[in-house]
DNA sequence: CCTCTATTCTACCGGCCGGCAAGTAAGCTG
DNA sequence: CAGCTTACTTGCCGGCCGGTAGAATAGAGG
C-alpha cells in the first residue's frame, strides 16, 4: 500500500514537474492538455487520473509554490531576530528561490490571474501573508535605525519589485552570482548608489 | 477624402482603445475576437476590415506603445543634459506613462511573449533601444559623481524593476501621488533609505 | 489459475477558436 | 442614373479546446 502510494506520488511528481516547465514556457492559456500529455508521454485522458481539471493543476503548482515561499520566510523569521540581517536573508532567499525554481517563480507572476474563485483567493491570501513578513521586518528595521519609514507599503513593493523583476532579465550563469545580486539589491535599497 | 480617412481612423481608434482595455483585463489568449466584437458593438468579421489578424492587432498595440515610450525618452534626452536631472525625468515619465496608459503598460509586460516572428523581434528591438537610454544616462550619472557604476546593466534592471513593478500594486488614487512615487524611487535608488 | 484494483488508452463530446467568402446597404462620383 | 468604394453583416469552415465514459492492460494477492 505504501508502495502504491509512492509510485503514484512519483508519477504525479513527474507530471507536476513537466507541467511547471511547459506552462511556464508556453503560458497557461496557450499550453494545452494535449501538449502536456505529449510531453510526459501519456494520453490526455490519462492525465485526468492525477488531477481534476487544468485549472486545478495550475492551482496545485502555484499553491505549493506559495507554501514553499511561506515556509522559507517562516524559517528565516524564526532563526534571525535582527531586522537588518533578517531583511538580508529574505532577499537572499528570494533570489535563490528564483534560481532554483525558475518555472514556478515565473508562473506565479505571469499566470496567477488565470485562477478563479476560491483557488484565486487562496493563493492571493498566501501572497498577503508573504507580504506581511516583508512589511513587518522592514518596519522594525526602520525603527531600529531610529528612522521610521513612511509609506511603508510602497517601500515594500519597491524592494519586492527589484527582487521579482529579475525574472525578466537575470541569468544565474552570468557575471553576477545569486548571492552577489542579493547583496547588490540590499545595498542599493538601504544605502543608495554609494553603498 | 480627408473626411473618409478621419472617419476610418476614428472607428479604428475606437476599436483600438476597446481592444487595449479588453486584452489587458482578460489577457491576450483568453480574450477572443468575439469578445472584442461584442465590446465594440460590431460583428467579428467586421473587425477584420480594420486589422488582418488577432496577432497583428496585439502587435499594433504594443508597437505603438513602444513608439510612444521611445518618443518620450528621446524628448527628455534632447531637453535635459544633466545626467541626474535626466534620470529623474525618466522615472517621472515612466510613472506618468503607467498612470495615463495603464492598459498598454500592463499589456506589454504580460503579453509581449504572445507575439511571434518579425513582430516579436520588432518590439523587442525597441525595448533594447529603450533600455539603452537608461544605461547611457545611468553611466554618465555615475561618471559625473566620480563613482563609476559597476554591473551597470544589473543596476539598470533594478531601477526599471522598481518602475515597472508598480503595475502589480500602484493605484494613482492612493495616498501617494505619481510625482511623489517617482521621487521616492529616485531617492531610494540613489540615496538609500536615508534619502 | 482467477480476481481485484490501479493505471492508462481509445474514442468521442459539445463548444469555442481564428478566420474567410460572399453578400449588402449606404454613400460618393461620373 | 450607373458604377464603384466603404463599411460592414451573415453564415460558414476546419481545427483545437477541456473534459468524460468505458474498455483494455498490468500487476499484486489469493
Amino acid at each position: 500500500m505504501a508502495g502504491h502510494k509512492t509510485a503514484m506520488d512519483q508519477r504525479a511528481r513527474e507530471i507536476f514537474g513537466v507541467a511547471c516547465r511547459l506552462l511556464c514556457e508556453m503560458g497557461y492559456e496557450r499550453a494545452s492538455i494535449r501538449d502536456l500529455a505529449e510531453a510526459v508521454g501519456m494520453t490526455k485522458a490519462g492525465l485526468y487520473y492525477y488531477f481534476k481539471s487544468k485549472e486545478e493543476l495550475l492551482f496545485l503548482i502555484l499553491d505549493s509554490y506559495m507554501d514553499d515561499l511561506l515556509t522559507g520566510m517562516e524559517e528565516i523569521t524564526a532563526r534571525i531576530a535582527d531586522p537588518e540581517e533578517r531583511l538580508k536573508a529574505y532577499i537572499h532567499f528570494q533570489v535563490e528561490r528564483y534560481c532554483q525554481d525558475t518555472y514556478r517563480s515565473k508562473l506565479i507572476i505571469n499566470d496567477e490571474n488565470c485562477l478563479s474563485g476560491e483557488w484565486f483567493k487562496t493563493v492571493k491570501d498566501k501572497q498577503r501573508r508573504y507580504l506581511s513578513y516583508w512589511r513587518e521586518t522592514l518596519e522594525r528595521f526602520g525603527h531600529q535605525r531610529g528612522r521610521p519609514i513612511d509609506h511603508l507599503s510602497a517601500h515594500v513593493m519597491l524592494l519586492i519589485g527589484m527582487c521579482n523583476w529579475i525574472y525578466q532579465w537575470y541569468h544565474p550563469e552570468g557575471e553576477l552570482r545569486p548571492p552577489e545580486l542579493a547583496d547588490l539589491i540590499f545595498r542599493r535599497f538601504t544605502l543608495g548608489l554609494d553603498g
